[in-house]
DNA sequence: GCGGCCTTTCAAACCGGTTTAGGTTCGCGT
DNA sequence: ACGCGAACCTAAACCGGTTTGAAAGGCCGC
């Protein structure tokens, strides 16, 4: 038993192949009857079509790819990842496309997108973690491979763009806080180079008047150590906005250690919402995203590219909500 | 510009497109002196094979697939999934596979299975999060598609499975809260029809003497909502052993909101090692898993059962580790 | 009754590889 | 001088679709 062809369905239908393809691809110049016969023939051999031979013919990989570039342990903590691609699942699956992950060392993220471009397995990537002065936009033009990226505002791209806009949710952090009658507001951040760590350091350092900056690297361990470097420092921060809950939950561990009661003597926010966030004590304030929406976004902008290869512009999403829980109060906490 | 082929090698080298094929494929019977000729040709126009070519005349996909079924925000706290694909993309790359990922909603989880198999997209599939009398092998039988497993020790399963045994994990967290005076020791678990979540009720169950046990989801949400019941109940347990991080972490911030110290008068243990785990106060006393390595090996069976077709036998992974931290110690702790 | 046009269909080429059947060339034994 | 096998290579078929150029048939007007 072996998968039908489209030869089986046009010896049953009693036409030729040309005939068959035409048909199942919609095309006119066909009369109706002959049509009638030959979709009967394909439903009644439950025919589908390769891929594979598709593939080959018209030169389409009928998939798009993923490079990811960081490492498993922090993929892992990261809530962005799986939603962002669910959410570019939603948009292929719906148009029969499909995803392929490439999970590479940091240092081979180029040979990543090299080969996916070079075996032709993929039509279009995603760039995602977009870094200042990012290399991979220029290797992308060079390989002529359409690309579609998660940017920040004010970055040129000549590829459309899903702007996220992550300065909304930082400033409405940092203005509840001073609502508060926080003034001294440190900022815990992720690497500078990446351009959401940067845009949100950026956020914070406009809206807060006075405060220390830390620069980390978006873990548990790196937050940890940043916060361990503020509640030692001279003048310490009545307020911490953290660039991720991941950060931040380590944060607020690490002032407990020091006996410093969160949010009594010290206001903590985050940056995500990850599911942990509203279940850790005392509940974290932070900033909701979704990424979810972005890869939807995303994926149906990359299509557009490579199917129509007009589509450009960039694709707004709606700004990131400040979600306010137990980890914020106002300043003058009881010393204990 | 268009990409050379194995028509332009086989020119510039002056032999045929089959010498050309030959080569390439290491197969004996070509001259040495042709054979560099082919060779330095093929280097000198920058020919890589095209994928798409090659899959249709072997019929292969030269890719392997993985659905998921989960809810895109489980998905996102669960650090099981990236750190198993990270494993997997490891073999796959080194073997010139790729990784087609399939996300899908939990009611068309078969539909998925099918989509992949029906299109000929992928060679072969992972099944993940077996569940009790699961129907997807069945499914993948008839399909006739190659499948690995990720299974639990005792669950016949006609395919190759890599063999997580959670037991050990789990007794040793029980026998270690055993050590430190605890004799009512809780469970919560993860949804029954889970193998995963089964197994490591089984083995809480078998060690432990005498405790409540209450199922949950594996959810931040579910871990508070269970561990709220267990306090408020009658006899409180003094230790709680979590079937992962994620509702433990929750459940340590729904004792401290009820008043209850934690490890003073109420140990945790967690499962998984999140990154988070050792960042939260207390820091999580928990088991290590390694996912990381269950992707490589999961991969390599997959891969060597499809190529070879005889690779039987399940594979066999170091078991799960207790790492002990602050969130466990001796019973007696004063009531505050 | 014939040329012209439109509709419908077909046969064949093509995509870029792999694989098979067969053809040369050569050296060797007799 | 001839037959024979080994070593090397080629031509062509094939995988399963899409696309093109042309042919066949029907209908029209004149």
């Amino acid at each position: 038993m072996t998968r039908p062809t489209i030869r089986d369905v046009a010896q049953a239908a009693g036409v030729s192949k040309g005939t068959v393809s035409f048909v199942l691809n919609g095309r006119p110049g066909v009369a109706e009857d002959t049509k009638r016969r030959i979709l009967a023939a394909a439903e009644a051999l439950g025919w589908t079509p390769s891929h594979q031979a598709r593939a080959l013919s018209v030169s389409r990989a009928f998939a798009v790819g993923l490079v990811l570039a960081r490492e498993p342990e922090l993929l892992g903590a990261d809530p962005f990842f799986p939603a962002f691609i669910a959410g570019v699942e939603r948009t292929l699956s719906d148009r029969g496309q499909s995803l392929v992950l490439q999970v590479v060392p940091e240092d081979e993220e180029e040979a990543g997108y090299r080969r996916l471009a070079g075996s032709k397995r993929v039509d279009g990537v995603f760039v995602l973690d977009l870094r200042v002065g990012d290399t991979r936009i220029a290797l992308l033009e060079e390989l002529a491979m359409p690309a579609v990226t998660i940017a920040r505002p004010d970055v040129p791209s000549s590829f459309p763009a899903v702007l996220v806009d992550d300065r909304p949710g930082i400033v409405a952090a940092v203005r509840h806080l001073q609502e508060l009658g926080h003034r001294r507001i440190a900022h815990v951040g992720g690497p500078a180079h990446f351009l959401h760590a940067a845009i949100r350091k950026d956020a914070w350092e406009r809206t807060t008047e006075d405060g220390p900056y830390v620069e980390a690297d978006f873990s548990a361990a790196g937050g940890a150590q940043a916060t361990r470097a503020l509640l030692e420092s001279g003048q310490r921060p009545t307020a911490i906005v953290y660039a991720n809950d991941l950060m931040a939950i380590a944060g607020m561990a690490v002032a407990q250690e020091y006996g410093i009661a969160v949010p009594a003597q010290l206001s903590v926010t985050g940056f995500d919402n990850t599911e942990l966030a509203g279940y850790v004590s005392p509940p974290l304030t932070t900033v909701r995203t979704d990424p979810y929406l972005w890869g939807r976004e995303a994926a149906q902008a990359l299509l557009d590219l490579i199917e129509g290869g007009d589509r450009h512009g960039d694709i707004p999403v709606p700004p990131a909500q400040l979600v306010v829980r137990g980890s914020t109060a106002p300043t003058g906490g009881t010393e204990r």
